[in-house]
DNA sequence: CGAGCGCTTGATTGAGTTCAAAAATCGTGG
DNA sequence: CCACGATTTTTGAACTCAATCAAGCGCTCG
């Protein structure tokens, strides 16, 4: 899915009131690098599907430390559209790391788009959350079972266009570790 | 969901041979303690629901060392019978920590069941997997950025009807810390 | 009743944090 | 295009949390 534009293209059936209703639901969008699009506790439930940039998606602790939880590079979406009615807030912060162009989607779209899915839509729908859900399983293993050392390796090779483009302390903090522990982990790496 | 039988009875309008089939792919087994019932690398994926006992889908690291992915005690699911076309092949084992009766259900079930489902019980499977989606986030957040004893309470209010029935180092390999390190992190929390 | 399993406790080690400061890089205005 | 300030990365020392290794205790179930 490159434009949530897509979605609507697969509903033929759709009257054209509520297309026009759906269309209106989407939102092309300009954010600046550093800009704040989503905060915890926001109620409003928004997908944001990056045409060009770079957004990320973080929680922050008790202490105040960013831990990032997805990077959103071009064709990825950040935020979701789907609503957990048991947790209606967001825990995630979103901001850009680059000057970026987003299709903001309310959650309209996806309940609407829910309600007239096809079997096929549906399959895909299902599958995107599988996917998702296998994504997270992996990180929750590698967290518990692999260094840092091991998480970062990993990192590079499943995510090399996004070391390119984000500073070092950002990949730390998708690491679940501090910028200087990646700075010497690294050495160490270069040592061999 | 108590049943995958449920899942039958929700769609009224099956084939008589149809609901032969799928009625097949559901079995009730007894599963012993200790027993193994899913293994890294299984391709056929199944779906286990507990009517009583109690499974735990786990890892096997480099090491050998386990780490639990989740705990199923009754009514939930282990092992899911989504199936992801990228990655066929499970990484968790899953296997009972308490005498069990479990409903085996193959994917047959899962793949019939999606062809005919209706717009409601869509629904129902999407909420299901956000829930999903929602838990494994909060759990990465978690293991990011919270300490081992923080962690740890957390267990403890979120599942307090676990903690009674699995051996304290399962619930250590759940946290990501060594069953030695559970036992002084509680020490220190009695002395206060 | 004994053997094994699980829990505790202690000593030691190691990975990663924290704090501080220097070195390198980046970005922006002149 | 350069220079300056700001940000990022690196490096170092001291410290902390949890891992590892090892020994002892208590329970249970075979």
């Amino acid at each position: 899915m490159n434009s949530f534009f897509d979605i609507l293209e697969k509903l033929p059936n759709l009257p054209d009131d509520q297309r026009k209703l759906l269309e209106e639901s989407v939102k092309v969008i300009k954010v600046k690098k550093g800009e704040v699009i989503q905060q915890r506790g926001d109620l409003v439930r928004k997908g944001y599907l990056v045409k060009k940039g770079l957004l990320r998606s973080y929680s922050v602790d008790a202490k105040g430390k960013e831990h990032i939880y997805i990077f959103a590079p071009e064709g990825w979406i950040a935020g979701g559209l789907e609503f957990d009615s048991e947790n209606p807030r967001t825990e995630l912060f979103i901001d850009a790391l680059e000057d970026s162009e987003v299709e903001m989607a309310n959650s309209n779209l996806f309940n609407h788009y829910l309600s007239f899915l096809d079997e096929e839509a549906l399959k895909v729908e299902i599958s995107r959350l599988i996917r998702r859900v296998s994504v997270l399983q992996n990180r929750v293993i590698s967290l518990m079972s692999s260094t840092a050392t091991e998480r970062y390796e990993e990192f590079l090779k499943t995510y090399p266009q996004i070391v390119q483009r984000v500073p070092q302390r950002m990949i730390a903090s998708y690491l679940g570790i501090t910028p200087e522990a990646l700075s010497k982990l690294k050495g160490e790496l270069v040592r061999k």
